[in-house]
DNA sequence: ACAGAGTTCAAACGCTTGTTTAAATCAAGC
DNA sequence: GCTTGATTTAAACAAGCGTTTGAACTCTGT
């Protein structure tokens, strides 16, 4: 029953699973409890509570997302901040990162539960949405938001390259928030390697479209 | 305590609300019950429990949007439908679309719940997501193909003009499901009219860009 | 071997849940 | 005005909920 790590880590693992398929109020800490191989009492003593499991997973999510996009996010940003950003290389700079995180986000069953939990987060928020949004979500969106400006050529503080950069953020994401409905539309069964090339390739085809001058 | 309609209807609304916050585990009978000015045994007496409320909801969420965009959305299909379309008049057709559709899903209330509601059910699909993606969703989105194929000059039965639909319809939900974290970036306390002017020229812009060639 | 803190366990605690019941109320039709 | 069917009501049901309890089990340092 029970997996590798402490019975912590295991119901943060399992809280992450349960929470974001059913919501906060829909959670059942039994069921939690049961899938972590951990007492129901493990839940009040290592975070207080249903509500400190949930707030502590928030927190569990932005160490997972850290630790795994860190080393690209930190080439990255070093990358956006350069001063004499030239388009062009904003533009590699952007496709890479598509590429990577784009296929991260279609295929990793991590980045499946992360995405899950975050967007519950954003349908009626929280402590925790503060949590993840300053932890991970607003450092990543000014991040891309510089690249975006760079690429524009627009002013990186401006409105506007924030709303450009949602749009490529948006071109991402659906393919994980409205998975039911593009499974349905493209008559896939799952979304593997070969789907995921599809995906990515329409991520780059968003970002060589990005700027371009009629 | 009442509005208007009747129970049944009263039922629907607040249910639609409730279940879209909170989820189908996490929603509460005896708090629907209340919010529509009904007694709990209302519930079991008109659709049979509370699984039957939320099918029923289904069906009075693909009602609700038919009604709302029925008359554009009439005039869009037979336009999309013209074997002659050429590109720069479906350009046109999908600009006046992203604008009436996006300001709808930005400000509309009612777009608030369907949006939250039909979101939920992509987390974790039931036989509600089967009738919301057959009452609407499809065919919406095979229109929006249609258009966006004949502006990129696809072939509107390919898997690239499937995507690229996707792709676009990505740039107008994300203002939408990712709302909290779009208020935190760009500062906003709330979605009025001006903030959805700027999203909407967001989206003309992601129109604008549609099949220009590099 | 022992002590003591840290952790896990089964059992029980109120309380809330969805559902059911049977009586009360309403709205027409004759 | 009474009857009949549809609807609404308050009350009760068992099952499930999050939390608490106190005893049992580790494990580490002495």
């Amino acid at each position: 029953m029970n997996e590798q790590p402490n019975t912590r880590s295991r119901l943060l693992e399992a809280g992450l699973d349960h929470f974001g398929r059913v919501g906060f109020e829909g959670a059942n800490i039994r069921a939690i409890a049961t899938a972590a191989g951990a007492n129901i009492a493990a839940i009040n003593y290592h975070f207080g509570g249903k509500r400190g499991l949930y707030l502590a997973i928030a927190g569990h999510i932005v160490e997972g997302i850290t630790a795994t996009i860190g080393p690209m996010a930190a080439e990255i940003i070093a990358f956006a901040a350069r001063p004499e950003l030239r388009p062009a290389d904003a533009r590699e700079a952007l496709r890479q990162f598509v590429k990577t995180a784009g296929r991260l986000l279609a295929t990793s069953p991590k980045a499946e539960r992360w995405a899950r939990f975050i967007l519950r987060e954003q349908l009626d928020p929280t402590d925790a949405f503060d949590v993840i949004y300053d932890g991970i979500m607003g450092r990543m969106h000014r991040t891309l938001t510089r690249l975006v400006a760079a690429v524009l050529e627009l002013d990186p503080d401006s409105e506007t390259a924030r709303l450009e950069a949602f749009s490529l953020l948006g071109q991402a994401l659906i393919f994980r928030f409205a998975r039911a409905a593009v499974l349905k539309r493209l008559d896939w069964s799952t979304i593997g390697e070969g789907e995921a090339d599809k995906i990515v390739a329409q991520l780059e085809r968003a970002v060589a479209r990005l700027g371009v001058k009629p």
